[in-house]
Parts: structure tokens; C-alpha cells; sequence
DNA sequence: GTAAATACTTGTAAAATGCAAGTATTAATT
DNA sequence: AATTAATACTTGCATTTTACAAGTATTTAC
């Protein structure tokens, strides 16, 4: 079968992954990284830079910067842990939970917006199938760096 | 319904995409900007340079110095068109077409490691799933850049 | 109690980005 | 036919992003 790769490059793209602004909320310019950022961390019990970093496959170095960036916006807080003093916990600021609930709400309205082209059975049907593929991502020893 | 937002986050990122390195061939390093320009470079017929930047969303500038990049490399021409003489048009080196196939290579390899969890059904079901998510997003007016 | 490992930061140099302003060519207007 | 506007692409910046190497600080292992 051609079509796999055809679908995939061009649904990658779709997901407007190529170009690196996101979106500007409340006058600060957030990158796509630091949606990706936000998103993470806002869905985790105050994570450790290393655990984000991990999770969304960026350089550690690279993520410490980033997460710079973001406390100087004042979206995110970085707190010593009392456990390991190594280790920094982060968590979103009020402003920065505001941010990454716009963003979810633009998405959902793309996402709606999306799914208002297929009927219920449809959308079941695609719904369970993104799932089950990114099951299989997951449990392929590929997974994520296909091209690491 | 709030999964469809967490299904298309992680799915986004199952694809790699953040992590700018993609691959090295045959010694020569291709980043994923360059993997993606191969790849439409690939499957059009001499396209001018505006109409690649313009599938990929990237900026012509940028494109522009992608090029150079590329055809330092040895992987693309660039041909002064003959009806428009300020149109370039877009090709592939023989060297560049080698590289463009082992990147296929490469994602086939994976598409058939993430497909081998999978049954014949759900094969057909998540193709034909992907298909239809791929149309919708077209067709959304929000198409390619909900972000933008 | 010293060595090794872990979590994170900074130096630096290279690459990528996008706006503004440029060149060259073609199309439109008068 | 001559000027203007529009298009296709490039270059000059100044900024941002990137990742390797080398650093600090703390904790774990032996």
C-alpha cells in the first residue's frame, strides 16, 4: 500500500506543525513549543523540567531555555523541589492557565469545526481510530523518532 | 467530548514532528524541513518555488534559503522557467531522488511496524479514517493554521 | 567518604526565522 | 507605447532556536 505515507506526510502537515507560530493570546505571541509546553504541564501534578522535556522529545537544554522564556512571560513557575533539591517543579501561573485554556478553545473549535464535516458513526469511527493509532505508534520500538 | 483535543496533541507529536533533526543519508543530514520540501519536490512536476513553500506553509524567505541550502547539497535544481522568467522551477537531482526514496524507506518501515498491531480490519479502518479526518480538515475553513 | 550519576544551566557557534527592502520580469492601465 | 502595478524570488538584517560541550549543584552508590 502507496497511501500511508501520503496520508500521514499530509496529515502532519495539516496539523500546521511546519510553521512555528501559534497564536497570540491576550497580546504575548506564543510559539507552538510553548503551546506544547503549556498543554504538558497544565495536565500534569506540578512535573519535574525533565518529565516535560522527556515527553515531548526536546533537547533538555533546549526545553531549559524555553521554560526561561515562558517564566519571563509569567505563564509558568518554577519551584525548588523540597525532596530532591536537583530538581525543579513546574506549574502554571493564573495568567498561564488563562493562556492554555484559550488555546484549548481555539482547538476545540477547530476540532468542532472539523468534525462538523462527518455524521455520528463517522466520527465514532475516526475517533476510535486515532486512538488505536496511537496505541500503535506507542508500541512500535520506532516510535516517535522514526527518523532519529 | 474532551478527548479529541488529547488524541490530536499526542498524535502530533507521535509524528515526530517537534525534534527538527529527522534523519542522515548517505552522509549528508537532512532536517525535517528538508525531508518535507524533498518529499513535494518529489511528487510534483517541476513545481515553481512558491508553490512548494505554499503547500508546506512556510515562508517564502525562508524557503528561499531552504533551497540554497539544498541545492548546495546537491539534492535540487533550479531552473529558470522558459514561459516566466521570474518563476524557478523545482527538481530533484538524481543524488536528491536517492535521498527522497530512503526517507520513504525509512517511514514505510515505521508505517509497517505502527500497522502490524493492527488486523486487516482496523488497517482498512484507520486508513479510511485518516482519509476522511484529512478531507475535513480541508474543508474547515479554519484549514491549516487554527493557530494562525 | 569518595566516585558516579542525576537534574538542571550556561557558553558558544551554527542554523532558522520573518520582516523590510531589494531586483527582475510580467501584466494591467491609460 | 509608456508608466504603473503586480508577481516571483533574493538579500540584509536582527532575533530566536537549536544542540553540543562543559559547567554547577545535589543525590546515590560503593
Amino acid at each position: 500500500m502507496e497511501e500511508p505515507r501520503e496520508l500521514l506526510q499530509t496529515l502532519a502537515r495539516q496539523f500546521g506543525l511546519l510553521n512555528k507560530t501559534c497564536c497570540q493570546i491576550s497580546g504575548v505571541d506564543i510559539s507552538l513549543i510553548h503551546s506544547h509546553i503549556l498543554y504538558e504541564i497544565g495536565r500534569q501534578d506540578t512535573p519535574s523540567m525533565q518529565k516535560i522535556a522527556e515527553r515531548l522529545g526536546i533537547d533538555i537544554t533546549t526545553f531549559s531555555r524555553q521554560i526561561q522564556s515562558l517564566i519571563k512571560n509569567k505563564l509558568v513557575k518554577k519551584t525548588a523541589s523540597p525532596e530532591d533539591r536537583r530538581v525543579y517543579l513546574l506549574s502554571l501561573t493564573t495568567e498561564g492557565k488563562f493562556v492554555a485554556a484559550s488555546i484549548d478553545k481555539i482547538m476545540d473549535d477547530y476540532l468542532d469545526d472539523v468534525f462538523s464535516f462527518m455524521n455520528d458513526f463517522e466520527k465514532e469511527t475516526v475517533m476510535r481510530s486515532l486512538q488505536l493509532l496511537n496505541m500503535s505508534m506507542q508500541k512500535s520500538k520506532m516510535c516517535c523518532t522514526p527518523m532519529g
